[in-house]
DNA sequence: TCCGGATCTGACAACGTTGTCTAGGCTCTA
DNA sequence: TAGAGCCTAGACAACGTTGTCAGATCCGGA
C-alpha cells in the first residue's frame, strides 16, 4: 500500500504557460494532501491556507495566488470530517423515509432536497422498508454523523427513542405520519379528511356497498383513512358490513385477494375506496379484468391516471408540499425558532375522473 | 445559547424499578456527552468506553455495565466526525443521479441503497437536475465528506474534474451513461440495441414514416438510442426525413409541439418511437387526444402501461439492476479490485403489448 | 515465595481542520 | 521621528475519536 502513481493534476486554471515540470512530491495513493502539505508547499502557515480555502479576508492577492497554486497542483480537497468537527455543525440533514423508489415519496424527497440545498445544507437519506428497526438504525445512524436536522416519515410508533438525541439539539420534524408517544413538529396531509371526501363522493353517486382497502391499522395514515371512511359511511347513512374493510400490508397478492373477495358474493360491494397509491394500482388491474363496472376512488394521484379508461378518481395530496412545509419547519427550527411543537395538517383534493362516477349496477 | 433543557434521557432498557430520580447532570443544550464524560462518570479511563463502544473485546463483565450504565444514563452517542476523521473511512457513497423523483432513477437509488446497506456503508444522494455544474458542484461536495466511492449518473461530458479525486482513492462508477473524457468503470443500457429493437418491430408493422423523440443529443443514452433509430431504419430499407427526428429538453411542452407537428402535414408519421420515460408519457396524453390511431413504442416502462388502451409498448430497461451492478462493481474495487476500467452492458427487453402492433392507416 | 505470562486498563499522540491570540511590518498623523 | 493603528501572517490549542504502548493486576506453577 504505497504504490506510486503520479498522475499529473493538471487542473482548469487558463494559466498562460509554465507546465510546471510535474514535480508531484509523490503523493502516495489513498493519502490526501492536507493544508498542512499545502502550506509548506507554499511556504505558507497553515492558518493562511485555511484562509484562503474558505475565503476569508486578510490575504494579499499574492500569497493567496501561491496558496492556491498549491492547491491546484497537490489536487488539495478540504476534508469536511475534520472541519465538521471542529466546528460542530454539519450543515446537513438527515431524511428516513419509507422507501425511496415509491412515486408517492419521491417528490417528497425531492422537495426536501431543495430546501435543504437553498440552506446550504446536504441530504442524506434512507429507506425504513417500514421496518421500525430500520427506521431506528437509519435515524440514529444519522444523529452519529451529527446531521443538523432529521425529517422522518415513521415507520415505527414508538419515536422515544429519539428524545435524546433532540434534547442534545437535533431538531426533528415528523412528516407524512405523526410521531409515537412524543410531542414533536409533524407535517401531515388531512388523512381522515380526505378519505372521508372520497368515500362521500361514492356515496353520492349511489354506492351504498363500498369497500375500503388500506395499509396494516398500525400505520396513522392508514387508521386516519379508515375512520374517515366510517365517517363518511355514517354521514350517508349507510352501514358498514365488516367484510368491506380490509387493512393489511399492501402487497399485490393481497389486494388482489380481498379485491376479488368483496367483488364475490351475492352482495357485492359496488365501489372501493382504496388506501393508497400501491393499493389503488393493483385494484385498478384487478377491476379492467371484471366485467362488471365498479367504481373506484384512489387515496393519492397515479401517474397517468387520468388516461385509463375510465380514468381513476383519486384523493390528491401534495407530496411536494410536504416535504417543502417539512424542509422549512426543520430550518426555521435550525435557525432558532423556539415555539412549542407545531403539526399542520394539508389539505387533500379530489380529482374526478370517471371511475369515481360510475354509478352502481344492479 | 446556554438553555438549560432537563429532559430525563429515560432509555430501553427495561431494568425493573429504580426510576432514576432524572438527575440529569446538566447536558446543556447542544453540548452532547463526549467519551470523556462516559469515561469520568463511570470511573474508567477513556480508551475503555470506547472499547465497550465498539464491542472491543478485553473488557471485564462488570467495567462495561458500569460503562454502559453510563452511556445510557447520559445519552451518550459516538461522534462519527470524529471517528471516520481519525479511522480515514467514511463506510459512505455517494449517488450522483438525475433528478431524485423520477421514477426512472427511483429503483436505480433504491438498489444502490440495498447493496451499500449490506456492505455496511450509508449512501448519501442529490440530484444534478441534468445541470453539469451542479452534479459537479455535488460529486465534489461528497468527495469533501471524503465518501469511499462514487457513482454518478453524468449530467455533464467531461469528468475529468474527478481524477485528482479518483488518483486519491475514491472509487468510482459511472452509471446509465459513460464518463466524459475519461476513461473509468461504467454500467450501461443498451441503448443503441434497444432502440434499433423497438423501431424494427414498429417497422415490421409495416410503419415507413417512424418518428422519433428524445433528449437532448448532448446525454450519451439520446444519442445512442438515435443512433439505434437510424440504424433500425436503414435495416428496413426506410428512408429517414430529418422533419421526424427531434431530440431536446423533454418539457411536456416541447415534446406535446413535436408531436403534434409530426403528426401533422401531408405526410405524417405513422408510428413514433420515443425516447424515454418522460417524452413516452407526454406523447400517450397527446396520441389519446388524437382520432388516428398512431402506433408507439417507448424506451423505459411506466407503471400502469399495461393498462392504457392500447396498452403501451416498451423497451424495458431492468434500473433496479443498473444500479445493483454499478454499486457492486463499486464495492468491488472497494475491496481492492484492481482491474482495468470495465465498461458493462446491460440489455434491454421489448415488451409487447399493443400499441407498437397497430398497423399504420392510411 | 517468586516468576512468567495472560488479562485488563489507561496515558498519550494523532487524524485535519478552525478559532484565538500575538508578532511583525506597514502607513498615517502629530 | 515617534506613536498609534491597521493589516497580514503564523503558532498553538482544541474538536472527539482510535491505535499504540506500557503499566497494573491476577493466575498457576515451580
Amino acid at each position: 500500500m504505497l504504490d506510486v502513481t503520479p498522475h499529473a493534476p493538471g487542473k482548469d486554471e487558463p494559466v498562460p504557460s509554465s507546465a510546471q515540470p510535474t514535480r508531484s512530491p509523490s503523493p502516495r495513493y489513498g493519502a490526501r494532501p492536507t493544508m498542512k502539505d499545502v502550506a509548506a508547499r507554499a511556504g505558507v502557515g497553515l492558518k493562511t491556507v485555511s484562509r484562503v480555502v474558505n475565503g476569508e479576508p486578510g490575504v494579499t492577492a499574492d500569497t493567496e495566488r501561491r496558496v492556491q497554486d498549491a492547491i491546484t497542483a497537490l489536487g488539495f480537497r478540504r476534508n469536511d470530517s475534520a472541519r465538521i468537527l471542529r466546528k460542530g455543525r454539519t450543515a446537513s440533514i438527515g431524511l428516513v423515509l419509507e422507501d425511496l423508489a415509491d412515486p408517492f415519496y419521491a417528490p417528497l424527497n425531492r422537495a426536501v432536497e431543495e430546501v435543504a440545498r437553498a440552506h446550504g445544507a446536504l441530504l442524506i437519506n434512507g429507506s425504513s422498508a417500514e421496518d421500525p428497526e430500520r427506521e431506528r438504525e437509519l435515524a440514529l445512524a444519522f444523529c452519529a454523523r451529527r446531521v443538523d436536522g432529521l425529517i422522518v416519515i415513521p415507520a415505527g410508533d414508538d419515536h422515544r427513542y429519539l428524545e435524546p438525541e433532540i434534547a442534545a439539539g437535533i431538531a426533528t420534524v415528523f412528516v407524512d405520519r405523526p410521531a409515537g408517544q412524543m410531542d414533536a413538529d409533524a407535517v401531515l396531509s388531512d388523512s381522515f379528511g380526505g378519505a372521508r371526501e372520497g368515500v362521500a363522493h361514492l356515496a353520492a353517486h349511489g354506492h351504498r356497498r363500498i369497500g375500503f382497502i388500506g395499509d396494516r391499522p398500525r400505520i396513522h395514515t392508514a387508521a386516519e383513512r379508515l375512520r374517515g371512511y366510517r365517517a363518511a359511511m355514517a354521514d350517508a347513512g349507510l352501514p358498514v358490513d365488516e367484510s368491506w374493510v380490509s387493512l393489511g400490508p399492501t402487497t399485490p397478492e393481497r389486494v388482489r385477494a380481498e379485491t376479488e373477495r368483496m367483488l364475490a358474493g351475492p352482495a357485492p360491494v359496488t365501489a372501493l375506496f382504496t388506501g393508497n397509491n400501491r393499493v389503488t394500482a393493483t385494484a385498478v388491474r384487478v377491476l379492467a379484468r371484471v366485467p362488471r363496472r365498479v367504481a373506484l376512488v384512489g387515496f393519492d394521484d397515479l401517474e397517468l391516471a387520468d388516461l385509463l379508461s375510465p380514468a381513476v378518481t383519486v384523493v390528491a395530496q401534495d407530496a411536494a408540499r410536504l416535504g417543502r412545509t417539512a424542509a422549512e419547519q426543520l430550518f426555521r427550527r435550525l435557525d432558532g425558532a423556539d415555539e412549542p411543537p407545531r403539526r399542520v395538517v394539508l389539505p387533500t383534493r379530489l380529482i374526478a375522473r370517471g371511475s369515481g362516477e360510475l354509478r352502481p349496477e344492479e
